[in-house]
DNA sequence: TTTTAAAATAGGATTTTCCCTGTTTATTGA
DNA sequence: TCAATAAACAGGGAAAATCCTATTTTAAAA
């Protein structure tokens, strides 16, 4: 048996109570590893930071957060206490989510359909390699290197993905060329420059195109 | 103390093993409880069901799950197991998700972010009092009875779907009209009638309609 | 300071959309 | 069979959208 000053220390994030709760417990009943204390999103994890005396070894970040998600306090993390591993948790396994993460500098990424086993693992390969990546997120780094689908990238500049997201409401190009301080014949002309790089027939087709690409939302 | 024998029994149902893992760690300890074993979906949990010997008071569960989700095992335990109390668990607080719970009968309804002491308070209440009711819940059903927004019913005929979700495309409405076998005039009043029905002023209004109907899908 | 490229703007023609007020053609119930 | 009603269809005009081909302005680079 360990007493807590040897033990390995843990700061949760997430917004889920319950699951958050019940984690700490898991990790509680892990002989090496104890948790300080969670914090409901990136906010309130900086605020705790500063008001708590004891830094953690390692943070368990919860992706999908209100206020603060996870990428920010990622971001924050590793400006402001790059010493502390951030170990991701999410529920799903999104590949642009992983590799964004990744690249920020977390130390693995986990999935919260793992086994309980895996977890005690991750926090133990975290504390002894700094790392721990899972079969998933090996897969996914592979994937990104050999990309299936090159995916046409949208170039789209600050002003085209405006007019894209006005020409997804009820107003005129007219209206919109007013919104955006502009020549109607401007707008004219981002639309017509739209529907040709984008192989497009009309403003339904914008609309359908904007939708798949996520760059409005219903 | 309590021993085993005492306790009463919950059974997990939640894709997430990293979830469910730790929710039994945080029931076992509360004094008079104890989880039997958890089951990854619907499907899993009928086959446990069966070959375990016990059955638990109390099921616990998640109703975002592949396979089998939370409504259809509701359904299904409502039919085979009506003895056994459900809770059911949810990550977000959407209010025809609630309803549609109650409805199919579970004795309550917690969101995965509430406080642990919380779901202590729930599994006592299920055993004691036979339901346990949240504040969001209760504000939920009163909603129901209330409806702000009373939800336009769409009568939309057959030939006004078809239309509907043809408009979602980049044909023109001539050419909408020969796929339907009709003149182009009776388009125009299909097209007419649905913006007065509807409120809506052109073409890109009937797509983001026919969007939030689920009339058609991206 | 030129040169260059991109962004913004125009003119003007054609098509499509939108809107209003009708008429004709089924369909159905008395 | 005869209204009554709904569905289909039309004419015609105004507004908006589409599609060309330029020109002007702006910003960046040489």
């Amino acid at each position: 048996m360990h007493n807590d000053s040897q033990k390995h220390t843990v700061v949760i994030v997430d917004d889920h109570l319950l699951f958050a709760g019940s984690l700490e417990k898991l990790i509680n009943s892990f002989p090496n590893f104890r948790v300080l204390f969670h914090a409901k999103n990136g906010l309130d994890l900086q605020h705790k930071l500063k008001s708590e005396k004891t830094l953690p070894e390692i943070l368990l970040l919860d992706i999908n957060m209100p206020v603060m998600d996870g990428f920010e306090t990622a971001q924050w993390m590793v400006e402001n206490h790059p010493s502390i591993k951030i170990l991701a948790l999410s529920m799903e396994d999104d590949e642009r989510a992983i590799l964004k993460m990744l690249r920020t500098g977390v130390k693995g990424y986990l999935l919260k359909d793992i086994h309980p086993e895996n977890l005690k693992l991750a926090l133990r390969e975290v504390i002894e390699k700094g790392y721990y990546h899972s079969e998933k997120v090996a897969e996914t780094l592979l994937n990104s290197l050999n990309p299936t689908e090159p995916q046409v990238q949208l170039n789209l500049k600050e002003n085209e993905l405006t007019f894209l997201q006005l020409a997804c409401s009820e107003m005129t190009y007219k209206e919109i060329a007013e919104i955006m301080n502009l020549s109607p014949k401007t707008i004219d002309g981002y639309r017509q420059d739209l529907f040709n790089r984008l192989n497009i027939k009309n403003r339904v087709g914008l609309v359908m195109f904007a939708l798949k690409n996520e760059l409005i939302h219903i």
